[in-house]
DNA sequence: AACTTCCTAAACAGAA
DNA sequence: ATTCTGTTTAGGAAGT
């Protein structure tokens, strides 16, 4: 019955369906404001629960912010094996009840920097977004972000923007704005 | 095996 | 005209 499946990102929290709604709604007015940058869409209609429901991603996603900020993603566990096996962002034998899809306080960014990131281009996109000041972003700075943070791409082939770029149109989760006048 | 999620590539249109 | 941005389609890899 589903034809249409939301956003994605498997983050269908078992519960989750009430606190994950808090804290955007600030955004969706600046979505309105005008300046042709990248917002999440939070639309916290009730009416609308049934296509944002992958929204409660990212309400817990706003802790692993906190942390990344915090710790500039860089003082944290590596996510690979000493033996150099690219372990999967969820450890099978880890009683972790938090499904993050972007759970960035795994990451070692002084050993994974040149590795791709394990997380996917909806969560680097997200935490890029999350990390500006006004929770908005032009493409561009998304790029820019990226390649801060996960110099990887700096090498990387080209695709990757495309990727992005393609991830911002297909998830649902972000908005695109209107250039705005604003900067003021 | 089937389904879902994500990645990658590519074509295309519109705006700057 | 070129580049950037945004949308859409398609194929395939990987995980459940």
């Amino acid at each position: 019955m589903g034809p249409t499946m939301p956003p994605s990102k498997k983050a269908q929290s078992p519960s989750s369906g009430l606190g994950a709604t808090r804290g955007l709604s600030p955004l969706y007015r600046e979505a309105e404001a005008a300046d042709l940058s990248l917002s999440l869409s939070a639309s916290f209609s009730k009416a609308e629960d049934e296509e944002l429901t992958s929204l409660s991603w990212l309400h817990e996603s706003t802790d692993l912010l906190n942390s990344f900020s915090h710790s500039g993603l860089r003082s944290v566990s590596p996510l690979q094996d000493p033996d150099g096996h690219p372990l999967p962002p969820h450890s099978p034998s880890s009683s972790s009840p938090s499904p993050d899809p972007c759970d960035s306080s795994t990451y070692d960014l002084a050993m994974g920097a040149n590795r791709k990131p394990p997380y996917s281009f909806s969560c680097l996109i997200f935490m890029a977004i999350e990390d500006a000041p006004s929770k908005r972003l032009p493409v561009k700075d998304i790029y820019g972000w990226i390649l801060e943070h996960f110099p990887y791409f700096a090498s990387a082939p080209t695709g990757w923007k495309n990727s992005v770029r393609h991830n911002l149109s297909l998830n649902k989760c972000f908005k695109k704005v209107d250039k705005d006048r604003s900067q003021v």
